[in-house]
DNA sequence: ATGACGATGCACT
DNA sequence: GTGCATCGTCATG
């Protein structure tokens, strides 16, 4: 329990998408200073066919192939921004941030979302990047310098497993992972499988 | 040059 | 639950 022991753990953000995902469940996300605590995530990987970068490097998906520990930032539908960590051992892997349990900043959040409701505020990936004004000015940013500050949590939360959202392809992947019983998931984890000696819950 | 298609969110029934 | 706005990206010709 010497000084160093007392440092903040740091994230490894060579590991996998799908192990990266779990352990950012519960981390905490401000960008500049508004944000709040991950609840909920996906894995994607460039053997992955619902991932962007499943047919290798391209303009848009080029932050995929870049250095771990940065930001992959895509716009969606034309309209929507969505936030990515940059991950894994081998190129191509990200973490889509998708929801987030707001704690700083909230007026502002409030503000630009246009909307009260604090479980409406992150919940989803592109209401989380209007929340946290996240654009494209973000893609390939290193997320351990400003404007983000990013902690782990400091234990494993109770967390839960599920299919991903939106998706056409890789459907079947059990690669959502949220914070269980969390109020601000964009939406419900359905029932995938009973687990034992738990009895059917759902979060 | 052109067309298909979204890792979505919101209004509405 | 359904419909759809909206436009950058990518594959194709």
């Amino acid at each position: 329990m010497g000084q160093e022991r007392r440092r903040a753990a740091r994230l490894c953000f060579e590991r996998p998408a799908e192990v990266f995902a779990q352990a950012l469940i519960g981390a905490t996300l401000l960008v500049n200073g508004v944000g709040g605590i991950i609840v909920e995530t996906e894995a994607y990987d460039a053997t992955d066919p619902a991932s962007h970068s499943v047919n290798g490097p391209t303009r848009r998906n080029a932050a995929m192939f870049g250095p771990v520990g940065r930001a992959y930032v895509y716009r969606s539908y034309g309209l929507h921004w969505c936030l990515n960590f940059v991950c894994g051992p081998r190129p191509g892997g990200a973490v889509l941030i998708r929801a987030l349990e707001p704690r700083e900043g909230v007026e502002i959040m409030r503000r630009r979302r246009g909307t009260d409701d604090p479980t409406r505020l992150c919940a989803g990936p592109g209401r989380l990047c209007q929340a946290l004004a996240i654009g494209p000015e973000h893609d390939h940013a290193p997320l351990d310098a400003e404007p983000f500050q990013i902690a782990p949590p400091e234990a494993p939360p109770p967390m839960v497993r599920g299919t991903r959202v939106g998706l056409s392809r890789g459907v079947e992947a059990l690669l959502r992972f949220g914070l269980a019983e969390s109020p601000f998931l964009s939406r419900r984890f359905p029932l995938v499988a009973p687990i034992a000696g738990q009895g059917a819950r759902r979060s």
